[in-house]
DNA sequence: TACATAACATAATTATATTATGTCAACCGG
DNA sequence: CCGGTTGACATAATATAATTATGTTATGTA
């Protein structure tokens, strides 16, 4: 029997997930919250009462699907000692991900401006840019990869990887696409190699 | 003696002006019309005249910038023939002037989700990214790069630079960081060299 | 069992962008 | 040089959401 927490939890669920397919439909700024409180089948103040509003409700949502690529990139691998096919595989995973239309719009390209930069720069921390930034530092630590600034190699591949990903998205022959997105920031990411 | 055309043209320069200022410091959603429109010391109704609306006043600015961007970007130098060393130039030099603030808030963040991805696609042909396109276009031609879809390759690569620029805007040391980004850049832009 | 509080619902409020309307001066043809 | 037309704005009304303030209920707990 459903006790107080669960329920609570089980429409702080019900409201990311509605919210999740009416910002990737509508983005931030055109996104009805009368419209996903009403499909969500709650009232405005069940978002505010979890959310705090209609930002956090999206920096939720946001952070929610960064999970969810941490979760398929990530998958069953050990995350203890990164390997150099690891990060080849896991950048070609993340592009494949990011190609997304929701991922796309929330995560990429309206979460920083609506969580504010740096304040969304934390949040990443913890999930696609930590993981990059921690395998840049591990290869290079290692000697394997040349990387005197960790944070701006992390983030120049994830941006490489993310762009791709958009023109993939954009491309008609999106599968034709995607081979050679990831055939391009291949090479890239192999020009990085200590040699 | 201003005629009529004339001060329509400067009250039109003026509103972008400071438009560019509140737009950088407040992004578009927190940008009061009320604030730009006082401090150009006109009313709503100019900017309605102008621009349609706030929409159109950002896309205004945000095109602006982008012609800055390409004037800066482009100088004096011819566009008829692309060597390689005139884009290992360019990119470099597009990095550096990413890295304002203001461009890279209005131009690369906000832009693409105020005016719509699409949308913003066109607009942006006429500028930074047309000239990366052309430019992969003619080296593919040529045989000096190795890019099956240009498209996707010139994404990639002002991914990668405005990326870069936005690492280097919230770096401590900022000429160090740009230096760095730089040469990472040019190695991965050295990696579609064909051998 | 009674109290406290989390978890919402409802209704009032507010903040801004937009729209509708009005005005005035500059251009233009006769 | 003059009457009409229109572009270039100003002003005031409107509307659409988000937010806030307040109310209600049920659950956990002492």
């Amino acid at each position: 029997m459903a006790s107080k927490a669960e329920k609570s939890a089980e429409t702080r669920r019900t409201i990311i997930e509605v919210a999740r397919e009416v910002f990737a439909r509508d983005g931030f700024a055109d996104a009805s919250l009368a419209e996903i409180v009403a499909r969500a089948q709650v009232t405005t103040g069940a978002v505010y009462h979890h959310f705090g509003g209609k930002k956090g409700l999206f920096i939720a949502v946001a952070e929610h699907l960064e999970q969810v690529i941490l979760g398929e990139v990530v998958g069953n691998a050990s995350p203890s000692a990164v390997t150099w096919e690891a990060l080849e595989a896991g950048v070609a995973n993340t592009l494949e991900i990011c190609a997304r239309p929701d991922i796309q719009r929330i995560v990429f390209r309206e979460a920083p401006t609506v969580a504010g930069p740096t304040e969304w720069r934390e949040i990443e921390m913890k999930y696609a840019f930590g993981l990059m930034r921690g395998a840049v530092v591990q290869l290079a630590e290692r000697g394997a990869i040349d990387a005197p600034n960790a944070d701006l190699t992390a983030q120049i591949l994830l941006g490489a990887i993310v762009e791709a990903a958009h023109g993939v998205a954009l491309a008609r022959d999106k599968a034709a696409a995607l081979r050679q997105g990831q055939a391009t920031v291949r090479k890239m990411l192999r020009a990085l190699k200590s040699h």
